[in-house]
DNA sequence: ATGGTATAATTCGAATACTAATGATTAGAG
DNA sequence: CTCTAATCATTAGTATTCGAATTATACCAT
């Protein structure tokens, strides 16, 4: 029982692990490292641009490190701080024309990897074993 | 069906994420972080004491990362560089009492931990999910 | 043996991450 | 309203990682 318990465990985190490196490989080539193509990409999917503090939550960094990235991406003109009108501490993350383009070219290389990498596995076993994930997700969040 | 990539996709990065930082949380009282006890760990599990390189392949990391890794678990006295005496480029790095100790503990936390949050999960559940994703990774190693 | 290639460890600079402390601003209790 | 606590962004210092270049050593084909 341990056995299989230990060796999902090393799966996962081995998995994980090659999975992203591999796509960061493919990416290299866009010149922009994993850490910032992801918080372009957080940063793109939302409706609303968010906060530092709300980005760095869905990143799972801490604020500093965001501001640090945040500083990066100013630099490279991909995004923008605006501050709030509201809220004074507040200053929001928006995508310039450049971050945009950015994205969408990280975007269909991630999709393609994806698509290419699973395409071999039935849709019901990545189903299944997704479930499995969240649910264990559902626990890590749950229990400090 | 790209659905259930994209679901799964997402399930396997965060759900390796939060059981690392989870584990990480509980490792802190023990002021060594993950990359460190990982490394101890590694380094403690081989019944013959391993090379730099050995080790950083084992860890998935670049022979620079390990070099600078090493100087600071010397520096804490929790392992030795010991040239070996064939081959005068190699190093083996082996662990002091102190760095056995701390694996005790590392160990002790990490299984504890998993037991108690796999606890409820069937073993062929876990053997399944674990089959797939050992699958998956085989691929990723296996494609530029 | 010898010259070219491969491997092991290292150094360096940059990117990424954390914690702790700080300043500015907002929100809430009384 | 006013004082206090909480929140947001930032800075400073340190840890961790990578890629590229360097040095020392070993291996191999001729």
């Amino acid at each position: 029982m341990s056995e299989s318990q230990e060796r999902f465990s090393t799966a996962l985190h081995n998995c994980a692990r090659a999975w992203r490196q591999a796509l960061d490989r493919r990416l290299k080539y866009l010149g922009v490292s994993q850490a910032s193509w992801l918080t372009i990409a957080v940063a793109a999917k939302s409706p609303e641009p968010l906060s530092q503090s709300e980005l760095a939550d869905r990143l799972a960094v801490e604020g500093a490190t965001m501001v640090a990235m945040i500083d990066r991406l100013v630099n490279a003109g991909l995004v923008l701080r605006v501050p709030s009108m509201t809220d004074r501490r507040i200053k929001r993350v928006v995508l310039t024309e450049s971050g945009k383009q950015l994205y969408d070219k990280v975007k269909t290389e991630a999709d393609g990897f994806r698509q290419q990498l699973l395409a071999g596995v039935p849709p019901e076993r990545l189903a299944g074993a997704a479930e499995l994930l969240e649910q264990i997700q559902g626990l890590l969040e749950h229990s400090p």
